[in-house]
DNA sequence: TTGTAGGCGTTATCAG
DNA sequence: CTGATAACGCCTACAA
């Protein structure tokens, strides 16, 4: 079954191919009469106009694209959702490629988004970019462009973000609330914004309470893993058997720790609390529940497709356009893994 | 900065766009000499042709759709990174959409990857999918098309399945050698062939080892979450105190069960048994580790689009098709929350 | 009110 | 070896 073209419909009709497409698209200069005949006749042979042509001519293809580390992930899949509904509501769709984590293939995958010609691209940094080239190429080349959650400060485009520092302020000020005196933290990979800010916040929270900061006392995940968070949750008991406080990166890794912790019948938050961040529904369902930040994933993926149409809509209509950025709330979700001493 | 056409470097050449377009395609016919030229000044000017173009006239977009229920998931994480990284492999790019397990959503899909003239469909249907209608049409189109996971039997395509019954009954075999005398099963919703496949797996084995079916003892879950796990484990304790094996449709729910169990500090496995189904991270995580039926995800989105592929492939050469399915291997994982009474 | 013509950028056919 | 020409299907000035 072959799609029906303009050209079809116009020789059925015994009527030219322009006049085919202005009725469909309710031109005010097509008599009612022929409009209604090609509509008629348009709807009885399904057709629908070729997006290839379309996009030829109006150089878009309604259609973005979306880099994140990692697809198999509670916190990615929430934005990837966010990103596909709000996109679904305004008519685009979403191509989805995944960096692995590793900057060679986050540096493809925008050539591929740049030769397929997408209308806009989101994406999340992997853990190992610390180069800008391929990012200030989105710019220079003028294509709408909006970074969430792992981003490159310096960079001018629109952003989502969270406030990590003040967040994982939240998250130790809280263990200082309930009688922790010496605090761990697993903290993430070297490179990205957000892990440095949550270490800042951490180590700035510790001296505001008049507690030195200590760095042993902080472990570097490569990986961000609940197997990272088992591993470092035996290192700490090793070298620190009187830590009292945890503050993990992400709730896998506090889960991972929490399941160390238990395998040793240390009593949390007994002996030790134990926080997290990114309020992972698992994280209700485990024994002790996690404690955690909120964090706003799937509004994440909302904001970060508002903002990228709003440019695309404003270089449409040939206008410049300012960056601009969101910050979205977190909160303190006390749990049991967190009690007052 | 404006992309450069074939035009702009044939003027500058001083050739013909012919010549320049046989030149970047290596066709024989062309002097090493100009194949230079064009090469170098293509490589400097940074030109990528334009795929919108080149879409229209090759008929081809180098794009498929995936359609499945729910991106928020464990299982279908995985099977779309799978479908990512082998369409990856092959050149293609994969544009997602959800059903949201909903038949006219999923119907929406269909319509839209059609407009968007994608080269192949990949599909697992919703929980209310009762209507082949689009379905058909998509064969009817002649568009390359694989069903997975959730699939219409009837419809004929290419396929990726488990043996559901037979893993089913795996897991049923499992909880009555362990001695297990009266097992409820927690089944999916009354649509999906899998759903309905577990659950004669599970009937049709109790009925082997001579223990009577009791339709009493099956529960059926709307929308296979946590929550229902959770409840429906406080319905069987209420209606079946004596029930001593659970079997769920999934680790999910089974994750729910055994929260509710342990909360009314119910022994596990001493008491009553349990086991999933799907190998989710978490069983491993929890307490008691749970046992589970291995089923791939990450593989079957690989052979989903390899099968796409060759549909694709087959069909451009005009030749014609012959659907194929793949049957994935399943197996059973015995943890702690299944152990001999 | 309708139609003609040109072009979007590429590829394929066929002559020169 | 090179190039003119047409075509993919649609859109939109501009004519008629």
């Amino acid at each position: 079954m072959k799609a029906t073209t303009l050209k079809e419909i116009a020789a059925l009709l015994g009527i030219s191919i322009t006049t085919v497409s202005k009725a469909l698209k309710d031109y005010p200069d097509v008599s009612p009469k022929t409009k209604k005949a090609v509509k008629d006749l348009a709807e009885q042979l399904n057709f629908t106009p070729n997006s290839f042509a379309v996009n030829l001519r109006t150089k878009e293809s309604r259609t973005i694209g979306l880099i994140i580390p990692e697809v198999v992930h509670h916190f990615f899949s929430n934005i990837i959702k966010g990103v596909i509904e709000e996109a679904d509501k305004n008519g685009y769709l979403v191509i989805i490629l995944q960096s692995n984590e590793s900057l060679e293939l986050e540096k493809k995958q925008v050539e591929l988004l740049f030769n397929k010609r997408v209308d806009g691209i989101l994406i999340s940094l992997s853990n190992d970019s610390n180069d800008d080239h391929h990012l200030k190429k989105i710019v220079t080349r003028g294509i709408p462009f909006v970074q969430f959650d792992k981003i490159a400060k310096l960079i001018p485009s629109s952003k989502v973000i969270i406030n990590d520092q003040k967040a994982a302020s939240l998250a130790t000020q809280h263990l200082i609330d309930i009688g922790c005196k010496k605090i761990a933290h697993i903290r993430g990979p070297e490179n990205p914004q957000n892990a440095i800010d949550r270490f800042l916040g951490y180590k700035k929270t510790l001296e505001k309470n008049g507690i030195p900061f200590d760095s042993k006392l902080v472990y570097t995940c490569q990986n961000v893993t609940y197997e990272e968070g088992v591993r470092f949750a035996e290192e700490i008991l090793r070298d620190h058997p009187d830590v009292d406080g945890i503050f993990a990166i992400t709730d896998l890794v506090a889960v991972g720790a929490i399941y160390y912790l238990n395998e040793k019948n240390i009593e949390i938050p007994g002996q030790i609390s134990v926080i997290g961040f990114s309020n992972w529904f698992m994280g209700q369902v485990m024994v002790p529940k996690l404690s955690t930040i909120d964090q706003p994933s799937f509004e994440m993926g909302i904001a970060a497709f508002s903002l990228l149409l709003e440019e695309m809509n404003s270089r449409r209509d040939g206008g410049s356009f300012t960056p601009r950025t969101i910050e979205l709330e977190t909160g303190l979700i006390v749990r049991e893994s967190t009690l007052k001493k």
